[in-house]
RNA sequence: GCGGGUGUAGCUCAAUGGUAGAGCAGCAGCCUUCCAAGCUGAACACGAGGGUUCGAUUCCCUUCACCCGCUCCA
């Protein structure tokens, strides 16, 4: 499964400079609004960073969608329904506290979460026995406690106090280790084993209406402000009888807030901020109340859209499983951490492919997408070496996920992703069938159901998720071309020749065509070549300044994989010399046969 | 989010409490017959804001951005 590896990357500890400025050099990759003071974390593609972007994206495309008879693409809006992000459980989080389940991984409300007596039992109620071993497992090494199996229950967890939990091996009680006792479990499966609550998202929110929303909340707190003047002058004597000090901002918001929206339902947030008469929570939700019609999100990630599209796509291009939709595109997410240049960014860009297939399948095209995926990093690579598979452990997996594979290049700081493989099972289809309504399944009518035995068998897919960066990916290609080697120049000196080895369906430019010099001629017979190429559609440029070798080093560092050059030879016998980057040897062909090996070479 | 570092021309660097200099790159021109040759000319910078000062690129504060660790990454 994970390739032999190198221990170390083999890229050099200052690499990651000198490429960032060959970037901005040439003009690969600039820093967002440089001349306002930069951005953080947004890049901008210039004029050779554009192409590079197009042809690795225009690659993925090419091998997922266009070669392939059974995956159709797909190209949805950023903005989606609210709701998708509801049900995908990306939205929780923006009024109310998260906590994340160490164990089932399950993301969920703390405030929400149940919250057993003091004294009672923690049974954790696992999905299925084989879990339950993982799991039992998992708490036994992470946080000391020994727990008992019984079928898909783990038991031996009490809530002693309201400060800890404990377990009670053969009657014995002591603390868990490494874990503080928050008062609630997770709801899914009463798994006490919880990180810290924490009040943030991920997603940028925008707003859908061209009315700034700012001017309702403005208007809404100045009348409620208003309120509480007119409240406080009426109620002065209630308010300083009863009130007291400490929260008479807070009494008093309550109260207005009470009769200004009459109508709140006991479990909103409004409702429960006016029950805790704290006034940041109450100002806080009154702003996520009036926002809430207008609120939309950009996506953090382009998946939800075909699962979203399921149906739709399916029934429109007559596809029955197993079939795949995929997407490149933009997504956002507001990192805690950005780092590395364009390794981890909040803008980014993403190739990726639900493939649906029939249940029980799934370990299959695991396999299937595995291999293929691979096999795609390394047609574009000098290094395959640097490129493996790590699997996700248990305790690393969502708790619906049935298995995991990360694509990892070895990045002068060490392993990190590239493409998330994950068999997903219909998580995905289940939580949208249950919050949109609508059935999202496939009707087989030739195969009857395993468990009915009876036609026709009518399925959720399970989906295998092939998810690769495609910001990470130009970063990776470009580690994996950069090249310095050591040279003597024409005049003694010793000097370093950088070359960018991009692959030729890669490289911004394809070919350069330079006349030797700029006399005799020859920029007129090099014109004529280039305007050859651009009109079949080859990406060329013509170049004549400086000396030849200056030219064909500038070529080297940008990737440029051959360069053309019109010589006195050529004025004689109608020949070009064809200079390869990674050799700089040089052929000889007729100007009539350029373009076309040219071609034929890109085709390569 | 925490700690440390950095910020001068497109890039790599220098100098200075009295508003900055080089190499390379780029631009215009001359020259040049295969791997960063030469000549001429013009252009280009103290990240932003505030403070101290007669005067700040330099000292102080704030902020923005980047880099290196840790944390985080549904």
């Amino acid at each position: 499964m994970t390739e032999a590896a190198p221990a170390v990357s083999r890229h050099s500890a200052d690499v990651m400079k000198k490429l960032v400025s060959l970037c901005k050099n040439r003009g690969f990759v600039f820093q967002s609004s440089e001349i306002y003071g930069g951005l953080k974390s947004a890049y901008d593609y210039g004029p050779l960073g554009a192409e590079l972007k197009r042809n690795l994206m225009g690659e993925w495309w090419r091998d997922m969608v266009t070669t392939r008879e059974n995956v159709v693409g797909l190209d949805a809006s950023i903005i989606m329904h609210p709701n998708v992000w509801r049900a995908s459980g990306h939205a929780a989080g923006f009024s109310d506290p998260l906590v994340d389940c160490k164990v089932s991984k399950e993301r969920f409300r703390a405030d929400k979460a149940p919250r057993p007596a003091v004294g009672s039992e923690l049974p954790i109620t696992c999905p299925d026995k084989g879990v339950a071993k993982d799991w039992q497992e998992q708490i036994s090494k992470n946080f000391g406690v020994e727990l008992e199996r019984d079928g898909n229950v783990l038991r031996g967890l009490r809530a002693v106090s309201e400060n800890f939990f404990a377990f009670f091996p053969k009657g014995a009680q002591s603390e868990a280790k490494n874990w503080q006792w928050r008062g609630y479990v997770g709801p899914t499966f009463g798994c006490p084993f919880l990180t810290e609550e924490k009040q943030f998202n991920l997603m940028f929110r925008t707003q859908l209406g061209a009315v700034d929303i700012a001017n309702d909340i403005a208007g809404t707190i100045s009348a409620v402000v208003g309120e509480i003047a007119k409240e406080a002058i009426a109620l002065q004597g209630v308010v300083t009888a009863s009130f007291g000090e400490q929260n008479s901002s807070g009494e008093l918001l309550a109260f207005v807030a009470k009769k200004k929206f009459p109508e709140e339902r006991n479990d909103s947030p409004l409702a429960r901020a006016i029950e805790e008469k704290s006034s940041v929570k109450i100002i806080r939700a009154v702003i996520e109340k009036l926002s809430e019609p207008t609120l939309a999100y950009l996506r953090p990630e382009t998946a939800q859209a075909m699962f979203v599209q399921f149906k739709n796509v399916m029934d429109s291009a007559g596809l029955k499983p197993p079939f795949g939709i995929a997407q490149m595109g933009k997504s956002f997410r507001n990192e805690v951490t950005v780092e590395h240049f364009i390794f981890r960014s909040c803008e980014f860009e993403q190739m990726e492919m639900e493939f649906f297939c029939e249940p029980g399948t799934q370990k299959e095209w695991m396999a299937f997408w595995k291999e293929a995926r691979m096999a795609w990093w390394h047609r574009y690579a000098n290094y395959p070496n640097d490129f493996k598979f790590r699997q996700h452990a248990k305790d690393e997996m969502a708790f619906y996920a049935d298995d995991c594979y990360d694509v990892e290049y070895a990045y002068p700081w060490g392993w990190g992703e590239l493409e998330g493989i994950a068999s997903r099972t219909d998580y995905d289809l289940t939580q949208h069938e249950k919050h949109s309504g609508q059935k999202l399944e496939y009707v087989d009518q030739e195969k009857a159901d395993p468990k009915t035995d009876k036609k026709p068998w009518k399925y959720k897919p399970y989906v295998i998720e092939p998810a690769a960066g495609a910001t990470r990916a130009l970063l990776c290609f470009l580690l994996d071309a950069y090249h310095e080697e050591e040279r003597v120049t024409a005049t003694g000196e010793k000097e370093t020749r950088t070359v960018l080895k991009l692959h030729p369906r890669l490289a911004p430019i394809k070919c350069a065509v330079l006349p030797l010099v700029k006399k005799d001629g020859m920029p007129e017979k090099a014109r004529a070549i280039i305007s050859a190429m651009l009109k079949a559609g080859i990406n060329a440029k013509y170049d004549e300044k400086h000396s030849i070798g200056k030219r064909y080093a500038k070529h080297d560092e940008i990737g440029t994989p051959w360069c053309v050059t019109v010589d006195g030879q050529t004025l004689e016998d109608g020949t070009v010399s064809i200079r390869d980057r990674d050799t700089t040897e040089q052929i000889r062909v007729t100007v009539d046969a350029v373009l076309a090996t040219i071609k034929a070479r890109l085709e390569a």
